[in-house]
RNA sequence: GGCCCGUUCGUCUAGUGGUUAGGACGCCAGGUUUUCAUCCUGGUAACAGGGGUUCGAUUCCCCUACGGGCUACCA
């Protein structure tokens, strides 16, 4: 059985490159019919943030990726474990207390790169006796756990999901830390007995791993476990081509959200990020995503975030939504927005928007126009080729039909009923729908007016049709 | 510096020892159209370079270049 973890370190808000290797472990388990765990990595004591671990859920509920432990597992609370595994090393000889301070694991790196050697610690601390120890503990020195790096094998290789065969010698490994001085396991350390313990099957995350891979090979090899197996992703980079960062465009993913973008649209678009099902389908559902994804199909190289593709996706989703889900979206995103408005206003007001959306932003900010009182420059109710007269004409053509009318049915009715002005008049299309559009709407680009028209109502589009024929009076 | 990873249109990518190197986004042009958007049609644009292997390489191998990642008592 495949299964699979996210276990992000609460530090901050989830960002989409972290986001995007959940998505992908997520998917895997559930592709599988495996199980997707979430655990939580707090060992940094100083990069904790309390708020971290409600943001990393909050994230993946938005996005639906729910996980399937019921328990929550945070490493801080299994400190027992690790130091048990770690004593176990420690005893077998397999790792050895370090008492080395900060100051001078500093000055000897400073040293070895001043010299031009790699940095990496000396293993001076392998050669202490027990009485060396016993006399530092006594001092009550507190020490750090280091795993011995030995002899063999000169070469840890493994056979990456996405990336094949990978080597990387052990001969610089240095002995790295496990056991942190303040009782916290190291990263390299907790993530592999948890990883065992929990029977985890698949290790998907980014790329940036792929160096201390080895230290997780090895350690695995120490404890006498079998090791799952690794699928390192590409990195998601910004415009620049670097590793997404503050500087280069990295957001937290509920900022998208906070943007108009639907959880639907990220999950699609970080999916494509790196995987493709081999056709050239480019619209997924979840349901879609769920059932074609496939580990092996993920690509080595990085990819640039797009965000042109982003707002594509966003309008496609948008415009694929049934009105009922389109609401329900624009409801969830700006709860504020729908107090006090007309349901049924505001599911005309969305019909006639939804083509034009790409974020629900869209909807929220620039359809003021459907609910509100309108201004404008009088001028622009005059078409280019037009003039005030003929616009005049035309504005006082509808609405004499419009008062004769009962009800507008449609979008269409409401075309049809302007045509009959332009007939009937001897107008042009111009001297009739732009001054229409411009009095129902206020803005020189906007909807058509047979749609507004629809959406307002007759009683709405009277008034307004009246304001503009005084205006245009006036001016 | 050392170790590792990567390289197909600007971007996301498909693809194969022999293809007119395909799709999508973006952009441009046109159509529909009163404006905007949607929609439709067309166009633009890529195998990093050099050596091999081969009848033939974008594809396989090597080197170079370029880009990136890692190099903590952070993850």
């Amino acid at each position: 059985m495949i299964r699979t973890r996210y276990a992000p370190s609460p530090t901050g808000k989830p960002h989409v490159g972290n986001i995007r290797t959940a998505i992908f472990n997520f998917l895997q388990a559930r592709t599988t019919n495996g199980k997707f765990i979430l655990r939580i990595e707090d060992t940094d004591r100083e990069r904790f943030v309390p708020e971290g671990v409600e943001y990393i859920e909050e994230s993946l509920k938005w996005l639906g990726l729910e996980w399937d432990n019921e328990e929550k597992i945070h490493q801080s609370e299994r400190l027992d474990i690790y130091k048990k595994y770690a004593n176990q090393l420690l005893s077998e000889g397999k790792a050895y207390k370090c008492f080395c301070s900060k100051e001078r694991l500093t000055e000897l790196r400073e040293e070895q790169t001043k010299s031009g050697k790699p940095p990496g610690y000396d293993a001076c601390c392998r050669k202490l006796t027990k009485e060396d120890i016993e006399k530092l503990e006594k001092e009550s020195k507190i020490p750090v756990i280091r795993f011995k790096i030995p002899e063999t094998p000169k070469e840890v290789v493994w056979e990456d999901v996405v990336r094949g065969k990978v080597s990387i010698r052990t001969d610089i490994q240095e002995d790295f830390v496990i056991m942190k001085s303040d009782g916290y396991p190291t990263y390299h350390f907790a993530s592999i007995v948890d990883d065992h313990l929990m029977e985890i099957s698949t290790v998907i995350r980014g790329e940036e791993w792929i160096p201390s891979a080895p230290k997780h090979l090895l350690l695995y090899m120490a404890m006498g476990w079998e090791a799952p197996e690794f699928a390192h992703m590409p990195l998601i980079v910004g415009k620049d081509g670097k590793k997404l960062g503050k500087r280069n465009g990295d957001t937290a993913i509920m900022d998208y959200r906070e943007n108009g973008y639907l959880a639907d649209t990220m999950l699609n678009f970080l999916a494509l990020l790196g995987w493709n099902d081999g056709t050239t389908q480019e619209i997924f559902t979840r349901e879609e995503l769920i059932k074609k994804f496939d580990l092996k199909r993920v690509g080595k190289a990085p990819a640039v975030f797009d965000i042109d593709r982003l707002n594509w996706i966003n309008g496609e989703k948008i415009r694929a939504l049934a009105l009922s889900d389109l609401t329900k979206e624009v409801e969830s995103f700006a709860p504020d927005f729908l107090k006090g408005k007309n349901a049924e206003l505001l599911e005309r007001a969305l019909t006639v928007m939804q083509t034009r959306m790409v974020t629900l932003k869209d909807f929220t900010e620039n359809s003021n126009f459907f609910f509100e009182d309108i201004k404008y420059k009088p001028e622009i109710l005059v078409f280019g080729k037009s003039t005030p007269d003929a616009s005049l004409k035309g504005l006082k053509g509808v609405l004499k039909a419009l008062g004769d009318e009962k009800t507008i049915n449609s979008a269409d009715s409401a075309s049809d009923l302007m045509k009959s002005v332009v007939e009937a008049e001897n107008l042009s299309n111009g001297d009739v729908f732009w001054p229409v559009r411009v009095a129902l709407s206020g803005q020189e680009k906007s909807p058509s007016p047979n749609e507004i028209m629809w959406a307002l109502g007759k009683d709405k589009s009277i008034d307004r049709i009246k304001d503009a024929i005084n205006n245009l009076e006036k001016s």
